[in-house]
DNA sequence: CCCTCAAGCAGGAACCATTCCTGTTTGAGG
DNA sequence: CCTCAAACAGGAATGGTTCCTGCTTGAGGG
């Protein structure tokens, strides 16, 4: 899905649920989609502060939940750094770099389904996270 | 592995490494090996203050994170809640019932290997955390 | 047009699990 | 028994996130 597509689907899950696209939340949500690098709300607040000056940390933080809220984000709480935000619902590995703290997405070639496991342990599954914890290339070449 | 095997284990671990195995360690230790519900520094401490009363909070931190950096134990970092403490380091996925609190292990039948990542993606990997959310069969039944 | 009023906002205080700091205690090796 | 570093108890500090308060905004009705 291109930016703009997400963009969209976002703005259109806003006004579906009754929610106003204000200019602050139109902020957040721009820089999801542009910031491919699963951006904490710190980082996403500092980066609306430049086209919207007066946004304040709260209303970053409202607006990130009003989305998680209504599943149009997802929350990432990683180990010993700030949560941070992704629009990529999909259930996929998340290789987090200890040294600079990027964040890439690996996609399974032979997922573990929440259905199967279901159906194992009679868990009803909401949410799944499947983490790497490394180095980097860059980092550790 | 058996409790009192997994035990020994750990204070073996503590003396290979010039630690001293005191009161207070061994409680935490205790706790760790009897508990098999992943408890969190509270409990362990709550817990603790019942067969050593002076025990501090502190201590409790302190010892879980002397045994972490010795990887005697993982410290488990889930959505929502507290840290929770974990004996095996093997990587297997956690079910946790968002109800209750709960956290089963699961063992995974196909496992993705973190060789076979680090092959693809030139990630170095430390760790793993597989984890899925959701309510447990006993929460809703 | 203007009024109303609820939703949204900015700023800052509060929260709380965890970490850090300080002075005291403990116990192993001399 | 002495010494001294490691360990400890208690409490203060930290910092990301949430909560609270009073102000602003803008859509809908008159």
């Amino acid at each position: 899905m291109k930016r703009e597509q997400i963009k969209h689907s976002i703005v259109r899950g806003l006004k579906e649920q009754g929610l106003k696209l204000t200019p602050q939340r139109s902020a957040v949500v721009e820089i999801l989609t542009r910031d491919k690098s699963h951006p904490s709300a710190l980082t996403i607040f500092r980066a609306a502060r430049e086209t919207r000056p007066s946004i304040s940390l709260s209303t970053v933080y409202a607006t990130l939940a009003l989305l998680k809220k209504h599943r149009l984000i997802r929350e990432l709480e990683f180990e010993g750094m700030d949560n941070r935000y992704d629009m990529d619902t999909d259930n996929h590995f998340n290789l987090i770099c200890l040294q600079c703290g990027r964040i890439e997405d690996y996609i399974n070639p032979a997922p573990v389904l929440p259905e199967v496991v279901e159906k194992q342990t009679g868990f009803r599954i909401h949410d799944v996270r499947l983490e790497f914890y490394g180095v980097c290339s860059t980092c550790a070449p």
